[in-house]
DNA sequence: ACCCTGACCGAAATCGGTTTCGATTTTCTC
DNA sequence: GAGAAAATCGAAACCGATTTCGGTCAGGGT
């Protein structure tokens, strides 16, 4: 039988308040009264309604997750994946449950700030790596908490964590460099994403540094971050005739795709023709030869926007980013700098 | 400003049950006053207050996801996450948004009975492949709405889809026995893992259809349905020095990790061992060799779920299971069957 | 002019909690 | 043992919606 707090107070002989308060650990219930309820609370299995909760205290303990940003990357891409994994098993230790929100309700509306305050979400986390549209404006500007995963949001009440793009460039770049590779090509997602302009932009930047020349017949770009635009793109490389020593891919999938369409040509990895990818998914490990890439922490990623978001609902914080450091992963794609690189 | 419906009444000069009326298209309100009301609503950007409506009407269009299962799978297994990708993608159509419950907080206590009342979902999806838990059959045995994937729930209000298990197992065999091999091994998961048993089951009845004999030694098990695992299993059955001539692993990652070993032990695949997996996970697609499958139609399998749940919860059904079509895939990794076959 | 009928609208109860503040009881102090 | 302080409890307003049911009013029929 459904129980409600009513019931509970009827059956232990208190009020109804009396209950609420130790439910809520208020200090002036006697240990007696409480023990009593608590064991009638215990018996009958009761569990306060959320919404009658949310409606008076207006907190839902809920956060919405958005996957913002054209092509719908919801649950298919592996990085944020591993990012949002973490960031759940976070925000659940904090008390947090996580509410997704469905797109196809409001086809092309996307009016998330609407929907968050339907749901009473205490915050949000915004996936994206994409341009900023104007309904995540909308959110990002308002009073509810968001934290931006791969997407700036500069809000009052917002915050961002994404990994060292520059820095991810120039890892690549060095580690090509020192394996004594001159002749770089890149392999990004289309041209308004956000995350990819910025890999190629320091990637560019470190070409600069390390004193060599880019080559833009060498940069092409795919129509996502997914592994049938990375094949493709190397593909019209290889058509040209004139392909660069050393790829540089803005995600793991690419590289795989740039890979396959390589092997397909009957060009050997990395003897040909050598690639670093971006993310350290679980795949590099498994594919042959597996990925040279530059990983990024996932799960200190999730984790950090879990502590941001939660520090942003509570008042402790005024937003902010957190930008994470990336690391160089040597496998085989690159051949074995191993050794070079540990003299 | 935060709007609610008091506000929106008041500035249209009528009562809140009017206003409420319109919102969820009653008749008898007049054609002009509706007008009025709509126009100040769009103005406003109001939105009705979610919790305060399932308070009042005990339906939350909300459905809740449960990750059951010991090894914590949450968005790491390609095939859920298609599944779930495809359900969530159709629970949207129908007007509902997802909600997934964190373990965290109930550490060990997984009640999710508790939980569902607590938000007063309208009806979950249980995803998980393993063996039942007493948490899970006491929500199945609930009056809530339930459909398990991969996982055979019988309740009242109960239902469930998955693949044909037995089917997929013997589409293997036929293909290794059209192939011409006759020894046949099996990589499994846990001994617990109720799919990965009926993939075993399946297995030995068919090859004993096909008039074979089962040699217990080929058939080994992981821990889970994971690439090292496979890994793991292989490298067990390489050095057991006693080597089938064909296997046929229970996930697409067992059987990549496989495939993996062999490479690493200089045997070829499909030369010295041909593979088969299970699921048709994307990156069947992008290893080399790339990989013989059974796919299993996640799409469906997702839409499925999300219409037998929406019927249940409309009770325009009793529950009830799908058993959804395998299909064999044909890539490299058992060889060119396809030129044999298609003789 | 009167009654009847439908169309239209609103008052008020309800859903299940929280929270304030005053009332009552207990305990303490001298 | 009286009075004050502290501890304990409950009444009632409130959160933002839904829904029932009765009231008002316009217009049509006679």
């Amino acid at each position: 039988m459904q129980m409600n707090i009513k019931k509970i107070a009827e059956m232990a002989g208190v009020s109804v308040s009396t209950v609420s308060k130790i439910m809520n650990n208020y200090s002036d219930v006697s240990e007696k009264t409480k023990r009593r309820v608590l064991e009638i609370i215990e018996q009958t299995g009761y569990t306060p309604s959320s919404s009658a909760k949310t409606l008076a205290t207006k907190k839902s303990n809920l956060i919405g997750v958005i996957f913002a940003g054209e092509l719908n990357v919801e649950f298919t891409h592996p990085f944020f994946v591993e990012v949002l994994n973490s960031f759940k098993k976070q925000m659940g230790v904090l008390g947090y449950d996580l509410i997704f929100f469905s797109n196809e309700k409001f086809i092309n509306s996307g009016d998330y700030y609407s929907r968050c305050l339907h749901f009473h979400v205490d915050g949000c986390v915004i996936i994206s790596g994409e341009q900023m549209e104007p309904a995540i404006q909308e959110l990002d500007r308002s009073h509810i908490p968001c934290i931006g995963v791969d997407l700036e949001l500069t809000g009052r009440k917002s915050g961002y964590v994404m990994s060292d793009n520059y820095q991810i460039a120039s890892k690549v770049v060095e580690h090509f460099y020192l394996l004594g590779h001159r002749e770089l090509g890149f392999i990004g997602s289309r041209a308004d994403s956000d995350i990819s302009n910025r890999r190629e932009a320091g990637y560019v930047r470190a070409i600069a540094g390390f004193g060599l020349v880019m080559n833009p017949k060498w940069f092409v770009h795919g129509d996502d971050f997914f592994e049938p635009s990375g094949y493709a793109a190397m593909n019209s490389l290889i058509e040209s005739g004139d392909l660069p020593k050393a790829v540089f891919a803005a995600s793991d999938l690419l590289a795989l795709g740039a890979v396959r369409a390589l092997k397909e040509q009957g060009l050997r990895v990395p003897e040909d023709v050598a690639i670093i990818g971006c993310d350290d998914i679980e795949a590099c490990q498994y594919t042959s030869p597996t990925l040279t890439t530059i990983r990024q922490n996932k799960e200190r990623l999730g984790v950090l926007a879990a502590h941001m978001l939660f520090d942003l609902i509570n008042n402790q914080s005024e937003g902010g980013s957190f930008v994470v450091e990336p690391a160089l992963i040597v496998r085989e794609s690159c051949g074995s700098g191993l050794n070079r690189l540990n003299r």
